[in-house]
DNA sequence: GCTTAGCACTCCCGCAACAAGAGTGCTAAA
DNA sequence: TTTAGCACTCTTGTTGCGGGAGTGCTAAGC
């Protein structure tokens, strides 16, 4: 699609007054507040030019003109303007992570707030997951007499737990020993190696070595154990969520951890920021709700989901220079964690 | 308030009929469909005697009646049928307790699942909270070359984790050396114990020592680690919510810790399910909003909270039925647990 | 060929008027 | 205490109308 630069020029000053007051723009306003040198009935012209191509519409017969997704799509792929956060927001952003307490869990959490603050957006993080699970230890702990939590702790630093009910009473020095053995022979297993491994178990052994086996081919597939959510309060305020119909597709797009997942691949064959504007075509209900999404984590060992959503009519530059801001941040951290 | 047993009833059918079909409900067609024997006219006294003890109300002059809150919560205490959930709906949700993993995260998960579907509002429910921190374990593990992953199991069977960043590199020798004498020390250790046990102690050991108290405190402040949250989609689709600060106001409630934060005490004084309609006066922005909470856990032990939050026009019956009977549920599990 | 002024046209929005409908409150009688 | 009757009030939906904003088209100018 070629346009000359005057009707770039136009399409840019409509998205940006749109995205401002949520008000349709019309030829006149334009002509008077960015006077391009040409008279109101020529910006017309090239508004119903970009009309025709696809990029804008009209509510109505005579109203101004808004963006079409298309019209976004148009304007985040070639005229947005640099998408860097202001230096003294990211310092700032930069001292809080600084400040928490350094805990994967803490950054997420942080992260989905200041993202939500520094966007018009509700914010979402899923808890990073590992490419290939290796058993890092394992340990056997009596919570009662019948009752044992096996808590699993995998290469990268993560958690699993797993309560274990038995049939009689396991003393501790037998879980002790247990683990010990477990320990020795599966340190380093993969879901892939650990069958073979196990081969010789039996008994109370066997059978928590195989928890251990599902524990991992589980954490494999899953994308995400958690997501965490902030902010949703704030897009609602947005006039586009005045009705409700509005309201609930963005609070189940918000909500839905299947779309997530499905959104997930895409994401993560780009490393860097991904816009999804009205769901592109591929996903229905997602009318006037755009996502901006980035990975982070550390290539091959850790990755996780970032981003915001909220309505189309959204400040783009400043939300993919926020996302891509705190992805950098969360990458530095995981760096120093699995470097 | 003494009623007559007719104004009882009239009170009763009004709120029946407006939590059906959020209609005011007008003295004819109590009459007609519920003929009591009297006629339209007498219902019309009725209905005024309790609009003036302050049961009900009028939107506007000419519209039939609408339960106040003190009409709702008069209803909860006097009126309200048996709350018991249903025989077939109790045995379907013990079946998906018993199908779901064995660990407190996924009954959490799915007691949020299991309420929202069964009520028509969201529901909520916090991590259990223990009474004591009590260090039943204690581990260290080496992730990279200056960073060492704490991770503690506390006699509740809960799971804390925590990063360590260090000066130089320790060798995992040397971490199992302190874990091991940290873990002769401050076993069966409560953060009153903890710091007498340190005494003698330096070093990287001390260090550790003094992140385990950290924990342990703050384990015992907080009340919720996490909040589950499920079903806010479905309870925006009441037509309460049609419009936009309603919106907010309830979401803002579903999202908001502190909030649960203030009625934890309250509500751990009860050992029943707590009802609180439109904030009782004791919050502001809760018009027309209702919570329904239920402690769980294990006297003494654990506990955390449970419930949901909807519209003040809301089948309470059935809805305290639900949380009492996954409260239940989950006071049993939790038992299993910690005996 | 691009730009511009002029002008008719369309559509939304707010306002007022109006009728229909629902439900109340009051009065007087049973 | 209950009931019938009736006037009154208020909402809701419809219609009509003027003002305003913005477009689309045409014809003339650069």
């Amino acid at each position: 699609m070629r346009l000359s630069q005057r009707r770039k020029q136009v399409l840019r000053i409509v998205i940006q007054e749109y995205v401002e007051n949520a008000q349709p723009v019309g030829s006149q306003s334009i002509a008077r507040k960015y006077g391009l040198g040409v008279s109101a009935a020529t910006i017309r012209n090239d508004l119903a030019a970009l009309e025709k191509a696809g990029l804008l519409t009209h509510p109505h017969t005579s109203a101004g003109r808004i963006p079409t997704d298309g019209g976004y799509r148009y304007f985040v792929a070639n005229l947005m303007a640099h998408t860097d956060l202001p230096s003294d927001e990211r310092h700032m952003i930069r001292h809080q992570f600084h400040q928490s307490r350094q805990e994967i869990d803490q950054w997420l959490r942080l992260s989905t707030a200041v993202l939500s603050r520094a966007s018009t957006g509700a914010a979402l993080a899923t808890s990073p997951r590992s490419m290939t699970s290796r058993v890092k230890h394992l340990e056997l702990i009596g919570i009662q007499d019948t009752v044992v939590l096996l808590v699993l702790v995998l290469a990268t630093g993560t958690l699993k737990q797993q309560l274990i009910n038995l049939e009689q009473p396991v003393f501790q020095d037998e879980l002790s020993r247990a683990s010990n053995q477990l320990n020795d022979e599966i340190a380093g297993a993969t879901a892939a190696d650990l069958p073979a491994k196990l081969e010789g178990f039996t008994g109370f052994t066997l059978e928590v070595g195989e928890l251990v086996l599902n524990t991992l081919r589980q954490s494999e597939e899953q994308i995400a154990d958690r997501v965490y959510r902030h902010g949703l309060a704030q897009v609602l305020a947005e006039p586009e969520f005045a009705d409700g119909p509005q309201v609930r597709r963005i609070v189940q797009v918000f909500e839905q951890r299947t779309l997530l997942q499905e959104i997930y691949d895409d994401v993560m064959e780009l490393s860097d920021v991904h816009v999804m504007i009205a769901g592109e075509g591929r996903f229905g209900d997602m009318q006037d709700i755009s996502l901006v999404l980035s990975p982070y984590g550390v290539p091959d060992r850790v990755s996780g989901l970032l981003g915001v959503v909220g309505p189309m009519r959204m400040p783009y530059g400043r939300t993919i220079g926020a996302v891509r801001y705190v992805a950098t941040l969360l990458n530095e951290l995981m760096h120093q964690l699995y470097g």
